[in-house]
DNA sequence: TTGCTCATGTAACACGTTACATGATTGT
DNA sequence: ACAATCATGTAACGTGTTACATGAGCAA
């Protein structure tokens, strides 16, 4: 139900290919929606029935052509509508397969979930590596060129930087969590 | 593909009606798994084609039947198979319409933004209680009787305080992320 | 008398994943 | 030489949600 209106609010920032949604997709919204380009490819052309974004062919002589969406008007209407009607309740639908997995431990005895729990450590550590280096990026490009000190942080800015610190939050109690059970399984 | 194993998983620790595993599933794994009732029907209906589960029907007078799954020897050697083969990536698809619609903060103004972060503040903060009550409840149970101390703590035991205390680590970080950025909002 | 719990399901639809197909350009 | 990036999509399948249908018993 929320990837369209995902894609209608990266279509309200500027006209794009749906390739370059993908791209957007996992650079911003990665830690709160996944898609895949056939998913969003699939979407655009039902958003286009309904007249929520317009297309035009951009020709290119290297690569291929590009599509190029626009929201219209009855799209950032849709969008905006959507946004300000927050759900009363926070519940979102939950897959971790890992987790699943750990949950039937017993089946798995103690020295394999261990195991996994390192792995897992290991793999927060490199995301938080990876979230950091988002984070200085985002400064940069916001506060490129002739910014002072205080101006420099944008209310955009502020809202990407929104979801890569919880991200990062997260990531970092997770890790606390497994390092906790860890020493749990030696008792 | 895994909530066939979650189903599995349970069905291993003993036969259960498909009405009864969503009890299950609410109980113990909803943090990591979410399943609909419609699902799990479905689900099962399928497992019994596979060969992986087998029913029967256990009359009642005052009410409706009973419709009893029990996991053959295939469902067991499939779910064993499935759960000592992790997955190398941890990637899970995340769908969270909430954070989405605070990612485009900028169309909703601080204040809007602020009050949704305080309901998500409250929100979470009920969850934890529920959490807190939950961990209680299972320590009555699996230490009821007449145990001693300390082994009282069985290792089924550990697993199930294990994804709950996940889930109660990550609403505490979620309080603070939230608090954070209300001040942030402020500036 | 209203609504919850118990207990089963079906049908239609929406959404997500995987595999397939094409093909030039650019970097290692 | 090989893989990645750019760029489009379709088809089949698998999974998840919502609405509908049925109906007794019990508690506020």
């Amino acid at each position: 139900m929320s990837l369209k209106y995902g894609i209608l609010g990266l279509l309200n920032q500027t006209p794009m290919t749906g390739y370059n949604l993908k791209k957007l997709f996992d650079k911003s919204i990665n830690h709160i929606w996944t898609a895949s380009l056939s998913q969003i490819y699939r979407e655009l052309t039902i958003l286009e029935k309904e007249g929520y974004v317009s297309s035009h062919i951009q020709e290119q002589d290297d690569r291929p052509d590009k599509k190029i969406y626009s929201i219209s008007d009855e799209g950032r209407t849709a969008f905006r509508e959507w946004l300000k009607n927050f759900s009363d309740t926070f519940i979102s639908p939950k897959r971790d397969e890992f987790m699943l997995r750990l949950f039937f431990g017993i089946n798995l005895g103690k020295a394999e979930v261990r195991k996994q729990l390192e792995r897992f450590i290991d793999d927060r550590k490199k995301s938080i590596i990876e979230l950091n280096e988002n984070e200085k990026l985002i400064s940069q490009l916001t506060c490129a060129g002739d910014n002072g000190d205080k101006d420099c942080k944008s209310e955009e800015e502020l809202y990407l930087r929104f979801v890569l610190k919880r991200a990062l939050m997260t990531n970092q109690v997770l890790i606390q969590w497994a390092e906790e059970y860890i020493k749990e399984l030696d008792f």
